[in-house]
DNA sequence: AAAAATATATGACAAAAATCATATTTAAGA
DNA sequence: TCTTAAATATGATTTTTGTCATATATTTTT
């Protein structure tokens, strides 16, 4: 469903969600050894979310990555969509290009309903609704 | 969440549900081109299956695969489980392993329940249960 | 203006998943 | 018993995903 690289990417948007700021940035190293994640391959992802505005960065000394509030006002969707591209999540559950609502496969028809809530979930809820849950105590990030 | 090995597995159970029997069994070929899977790799998958006898099967002439009675109580999930193991479907959505029902990471908190829904309905409904609602015209099989 | 610290871009390498090929075993039929 | 048609076992190849390395561009500090 999610790709490890997805998994990575959440775990480390989250992390600066909860621990970094335009004023405290956080160096890839620093992000990298928390989250229990390789360094130069966090990095990479990174880049790809910075590129399309999931995060902010800035380079040179004193540089790194933050979130801005707009950045907490994404989904945890376009995270996903960002790194694994939007056709797995969408994708029938048996891959046939010819399955859809009123021809349903019978896994279709059987999971579709709990799988659409799934991706109401993941494209309604923020970076900063999870982020506050865990502020809250309602849920944990045992990295 | 499924990989293509088990959409592939699970494409030719429906399929021999469907259409072999005791006295009508299927060769690998003949069950390769319908369900559009290349011929070699279906044969290695429903070799697994038989193995572990999700499938029946008789090798010489007039051999091939089919599916007895028991065989049509296999649940979906029996399936998944011979060819992906246990662990993908099983683990945390963020793969932190200390994360659980009593400690749940964001990601769990938010779509515990309908992956739950999702497993229950995958260990209960049966390759019968499938088979039926197909023959019933319920759903499709546009393979 | 130069040096240092950081992200960025690019691509090489490794591991896993998917695909293909081939030799062996088994059962049926002549 | 021999031949043929099928599954089975094994493993080689390719593709995709994940990981690592290095050179470049940008920003801050001196």
């Amino acid at each position: 469903m999610l790709s490890n690289s997805s998994k990575y990417a959440i775990k480390a948007v989250l992390f600066l969600a909860l621990n970094s700021s335009k004023e405290n940035k956080i160096r890839v190293k620093e992000i990298a050894e928390p989250i229990n994640v390789p360094q130069a391959y966090i990095a990479k992802l990174l880049q790809d979310l910075s590129r399309e505005n999931i995060i902010s960065s800035l380079r040179g000394p004193k540089g790194g990555f933050y979130l801005t509030n707009e950045n907490k006002n994404n989904s945890i969707l376009n995270i996903i969509v960002v790194i694994d591209g939007d056709k797995k999540l969408k994708a029938c559950m048996l891959s046939l290009d010819k399955c859809n609502e009123t021809n349903p496969c019978p896994l279709h028809d059987m999971l579709n309903n709990s799988r659409d809530e799934i991706l109401k979930k993941l494209k309604h809820k923020t970076i900063k609704d999870l982020a506050l849950s865990v502020k809250l105590g309602k849920s944990f990030l045992p990295l």
